[in-house]
RNA sequence: GCGGAUAUGGCGGAAUUGGCAGACGCACUAGAUUUAGGAUCUAGCGGGAAACCGUGGGGGUUCAAGUCCCUUUAUCCGCACCA
């Protein structure tokens, strides 16, 4: 029976029958946890993007199962999320309904994949009994002061009535009824991230990530070295700290700036400027986020009429405010020397401010205004005259002895906004009581569920607000009326624990059993899009070091090594979308060639990290392929018994198909562990050509190609397990082809007896000689030099140097 | 604006990290086979008659450069008034 569908099916029976990747819970000295990151069950089937990603590091991992490795292979769902609410806003449908329904046709399609997923350690983050234990880690941040409660703004939508998510918003008006959006303030939990941003970045180093994504998470942490400066304002008991790197122009300092939303604002304002004050207030209110945050925007500001008092000269300085400076980063508050710095040069000469000369060039040095490069010091008293470097550590060291500054590193970091005015999330599991405030609530009421009976028409309250049984409650620690918080979590925080829940998910004691998980944890290998490279892997690796801190396990990083796959783009090589029409519907492929043709085209046609454009033309040439292996495979089957074709020699064919092999196992074995499939694959077909080219010789040595038979179908496994075990069983075998151990390459097959080298002239090649394998320097040199070509190449010139590379080449240097 | 990446035949992509550029495959061409084939098998296939020229462009280091250095261009991605 050649390759088809049916195949496919025949196989995941019997694997699942005799639970062949059953994952061993005694053998962990060689275990092996490889995951792929979980996916969001979406209405829409499997798409190309997670056949690339669960499919080839699901060959990977056969490939890790096969050289002996206990492998632990979950999966699960990111169950949890805006689209389901969405969708019930529009249909009507429960969240709860049409997630798990989508959950079932995933999960049915996942297993038509025919990947080596151990559906036991299912988990599912709508599931109360996952989500209790997502509650149950809120609760011990909380307890542990790493969660609290702080006022942070929302977009609102004053039509809708409704909080929108940033991609809600398009250009500044709510995506459903286009009012413009406006930013409102709410109390909101937060996750105390920012405790670990140095221990984030110093784990960074010995992580084996790509380069690329640990670059990212530096950025996005963001650590910068400067100094606390404090401003005492004018009249006024009122003070205020401004963080700088560049304390050495702090002479240059021509005004302050406060951003619009500082709490001091309110107290500075003179009477004569409250007006323009509150009306610049509410214009930035107005602007969204983004084009607060966009650079092309020109600079706007109002004067406060306050003075702030230089904290060096005793001068006079302005305090404006302005919405370039973020009340979310630093203290909200710079100070602005407009002399050495861009944003604040443009500033100052739009609105009239002093420009101050603070820092000199080196010589020769072009140090026009604003001059923002390091320098020497003029202007600045007692500090003139020193470098930048040092003036910074000599000014904030006078300060720090006034008591008016210190040395301080921030962080761009900020603390994890993790509240959600949703419904289909992890209730916040606390309650609201008028006598005793935030009451958590106790692990044995645990989970706090989710109700059923909602409403989720937008109306300005959020769904379980309105749901009277859900959020009036009575106060754990008093016993009076009180209300459950009627938020919830933000999905990031089920997603940042769930590779610790998959080899302990049916505990009901506990999140995760200590001693278990320390032995199977961390993951070996991680595998998902480069997109969650700043938020996911930085909140999971927080979650991580937290919960080592509290004692609950004892490993610093959840991701020993990470890769991130690339993007399958659409024929036309943009990105697949459905308004583009480009989209590759990976049922339609698997139905017409099989799931494993789908998955070793993906595996040979594109480089995994870069990914690329998708082409028909491609997997029909891995069909082809296919079909090529069966055919030689089933030849060689049906010509067991004709004795008239065999015989037994080692001459130079058998050699040359030996050597194939060898060469062939040696490299599927280096690039794929390197997630290099294409070339793994690529490999494979030059051993099928190279059997084909054996299989024509008159006496074939039958062991010798019933041995080579045998590794292609092993090497070949992991990226067509269901054909390879169809190929197994035709060669006879009876046991499962995943059981067999991986080939092993033999050194001496490899050494050839005679070898090509290239002979260049000056570094061209010209022509190429054939030595014998073990030929010294001397011998190669002679050989190439006496060559009856070499004659055209030296006549009239002299040799003046000869450059031997074993194995390589020859280069003759001639003038 | 800052940061990162990429650039190789008609196409997807290789190149052991300084050592024969274009592996493998697609497309294309020719032959064989078949009642037929969009099947199969075999062979050819960067450009150029050739000398030679060829890894986005220009310069350099080296016996030798796709690979290292300088410079420049284009495309893509990430982040962003981060003080």
């Amino acid at each position: 029976m050649s390759y088809s569908r049916s195949i496919d099916k025949k196989w995941q029976k019997i694997w699942e029958e005799s639970k062949l990747y059953e994952f061993d819970r005694d053998r962990l000295d060689k275990k092996l946890y490889c995951l792929e990151m979980f996916s969001y069950p979406s209405g829409a089937n499997l798409h190309v993007g997670h056949w690339y990603n669960f499919g080839l590091a699901d060959s990977w991992s056969r490939m890790k199962r096969m050289q002996g490795y206990n492998v632990f292979h979950p999966q699960g769902f990111d169950a949890f999320g805006l689209p389901a609410e969405n969708f019930a806003i529009k249909t009507g449908i429960h969240p709860k309904d049409s997630t798990y329904k989508n959950i079932e046709t995933m999960r049915r399609q996942l297993k038509e994949m025919g990947a080596s997923f151990d559906w036991d350690y299912e988990a599912i983050t709508c599931d109360p009994e996952y989500y209790k234990w997502t509650q149950w880690i809120f609760l011990q941040l909380y307890k542990n002061k790493l969660a609290y409660r702080k006022n942070a703004p929302v977009n609102w939508c004053p039509s809708c009535k409704t909080v929108l998510a940033n991609e809600q918003v398009v250009d500044g008006e709510c995506e459903r009824c286009n009012s413009d959006v406006i930013k409102k303030n709410l109390t909101q939990w937060f996750f105390k991230i920012t405790e670990y941003a140095q221990e984030l970045l110093d784990c960074l180093p010995d992580l084996d990530w790509p380069e690329k994504t640990k670059k990212i998470q530096t950025n996005w942490i963001g650590r910068s070295e400067g100094a606390l400066i404090e401003f005492k304002v004018e009249n006024s008991d009122a003070k205020f700290e401004v963080f700088t790197t560049r304390a050495d122009t702090v002479y240059g300092i021509s005004y302050v700036v406060l951003a619009p939303e500082h709490d001091l604002v309110d107290k500075i304002v003179t009477p004569g400027q409250r007006e323009a004050v509150e009306e610049y207030r509410a214009q930035v209110n107005k602007a969204s986020e983004i084009d607060r945050l966009s650079t092309t925007r020109e600079k706007t500001g109002v004067f406060t009429g306050a003075y702030a008092i230089h904290p060096l000269t005793g001068k006079r300085v302005q305090i404006w405010v302005a919405d370039y400076v973020l009340a979310g980063y630093g203290t909200g508050c710079v100070m602005a020397v407009p002399a050495h710095d861009y944003r604040d040069y443009e500033f100052a000469t739009k609105y009239n401010l002093d420009i101050i000369r603070v820092i000199k060039g080196a010589e020769e040095t072009d140090d026009t205004l604003p001059f923002v490069e390091d320098g020497f010091l003029t202007n600045s008293e007692e500090f003139d005259g020193l470098s930048s470097g040092k003036a910074r550590q000599a000014i904030v060291d006078r300060l720090a002895k006034e008591d008016r500054g210190e040395h301080k590193v921030t962080y761009r970091l900020r603390d994890w906004l993790v509240s959600r005015q949703r419904y289909w999330g992890a209730p916040i599991p606390v309650v609201h009581c008028p006598d005793c405030g935030v009451v958590p609530v106790p692990d044995d009421q645990l989970p706090v569920e989710l109700p059923y009976n909602v409403v989720f028409t937008p109306d300005g309250e959020s769904p379980l607000s309105k749901c009277e049984e859900f959020i009036n409650t009575a106060c754990p620690a008093c016993g009076k009326p009180a209300k459950r918080d009627s938020d919830t979590l933000d999905t990031f925080v089920c997603s940042s624990w769930y590779y610790l829940r998959y080899p302990d998910n049916k505990n009901s004691e506990k999140a995760f059993d200590t001693d278990w998980i320390n032995k199977i944890l961390p993951v070996d290998k991680y595998v998902g899009g480069a997109e969650h490279a700043a938020m996911h892997l930085l909140y999971a690796r927080f979650f991580t070091k937290a919960l080592r801190d509290m004692g609950y396990l004892n490993f610093d990083e959840p991701f020993l090594s990470l890769v991130h796959q690339g993007i399958i783009l659409g024929s036309d090589g943009q990105k697949m979308s459905k308004s583009r029409g480009n989209t590759v519907t990976p049922d339609d492929y698997i139905e017409k060639y099989g799931s494993d043709v789908f998955r070793m085209y993906l595996a040979f046609g594109f480089a995994y990290i870069e990914g690329g454009p998708w082409s028909d033309e491609g997997i029909k040439a891995i069909d082809r392929f296919v079909g090529r292996i069966e055919r030689i495979i089933q030849k060689l089957v049906s010509e067991r018994d004709l004795a008239h074709l065999w015989g037994s020699g080692m001459g130079t064919d058998e050699k040359e198909l030996n050597y194939v092999r060898n060469y062939t196992i040696k490299s599927v074995t280096h690039d794929t562990e390197q997630f290099q499939f294409n070339t793994s694959i690529a490999r494979i077909m030059e051993l099928v050509n190279a059997i084909y080219k054996y299989d024509s010789v008159k006496k074939k040595n039958r062991g010798l190609l019933e041995d080579t038979i045998e590794d292609l179908i092993k090497l070949i496994a992991p990226f067509a397990p269901h054909f390879a075990e169809e190929m197994w069983e035709t060669i006879g075998k009876t046991t499962s082809v995943f059981n067999e151990q991986w080939p092993e390459h033999d050194e001496k097959a490899l050494v050839k007896d005679e070898i090509e080298l290239a002979v260049q002239f000056n570094g061209q090649v010209k022509y190429k000689i054939n030595v014998s394998a073990d030929a010294d320097n001397k011998e190669i040199e002679d050989t190439a030099v006496n060559d009856p070509r070499a004659g055209a190449y030296t006549e009239g010139k002299n040799i003046v140097k000869v450059i031997v590379v074993k194995g390589r080449l020859v280069n003759i240097v001639v003038k």
